[in-house]
DNA sequence: CTAAAATATCGATGGGTTTCGATATATCAA
DNA sequence: TTGATATATCGAAACCCATCGATATTTTAG
């Protein structure tokens, strides 16, 4: 999957989104899940729009189950994204911050 | 300084920001020569406005010159910010990717 | 002091995005 | 098959944001 740091930006460019994606990480939630954990926010189809726009950004993996959806964050991506936005903008620090090839250890 | 990961994302979700920020990497230079380096893509008072926002998210720095103002890409800062995403987002892999205290290491 | 140069700011316009209620779609249960 | 549940999609309203031309501000040069 090509990286588009602008992509990536402006996928997790929004406070809603942002708080999605922490409830998501390290768990898969259905969509009512989430909705739950939104203390009355956003409704169903506001959570449902943006988990759209974090699986079109491939932040989010999901799985079908029965009539249910569940998400997870898509942890190794986000990294993989952060990675590229220092390389591009902050050479000073590459190699510092991202030993090389650290990332593409992981097999799944 | 406290670090929004929100406020980050924003300040470069966007197409033109981010050349921008390519351009002033490792080097100083005037707004001026930053429009010249848009290849007539935007004009000076919209260089101005992106410039704006990406000093007030401190992704850039200025330093003013007679009557000049020269603008540089803070790299250290948007590593920070990248640290701080992978903290929030990765947990999984921010110890593996950012080394503790690496970043703090810098002086200047 | 005046003119020119460099940059910032203002107001308007157009396009994109968040959010919602309503509704469609799909799947399970009985 | 029918009703209920889970999620996605649609259309509209409100809002934010990028961009521009025009103009203000600041600073230097003469």
């Amino acid at each position: 999957m090509e990286i588009d740091p602008v992509v990536f930006a402006k996928a997790i460019a929004d406070d809603t989104r942002q708080e999605i994606m922490k409830h998501l990480c390290c768990v898969w939630l259905s969509v009512n899940d989430v909705v739950g954990l939104m203390n009355g926010r956003v409704n169903q189809p506001t959570v449902s729009h943006h988990l759209k726009k974090l699986e079109e950004a491939g932040l989010v993996e999901v799985r079908q189950k029965g009539r249910q959806r569940f998400y997870s964050l898509n942890q190794r991506h986000l990294t993989v994204c952060c990675g590229v936005l220092i390389r591009n903008f902050a050479p000073d620090y590459a190699e510092r911050v991202i030993p090389t090839g650290s990332i593409e250890v992981r097999s799944d």
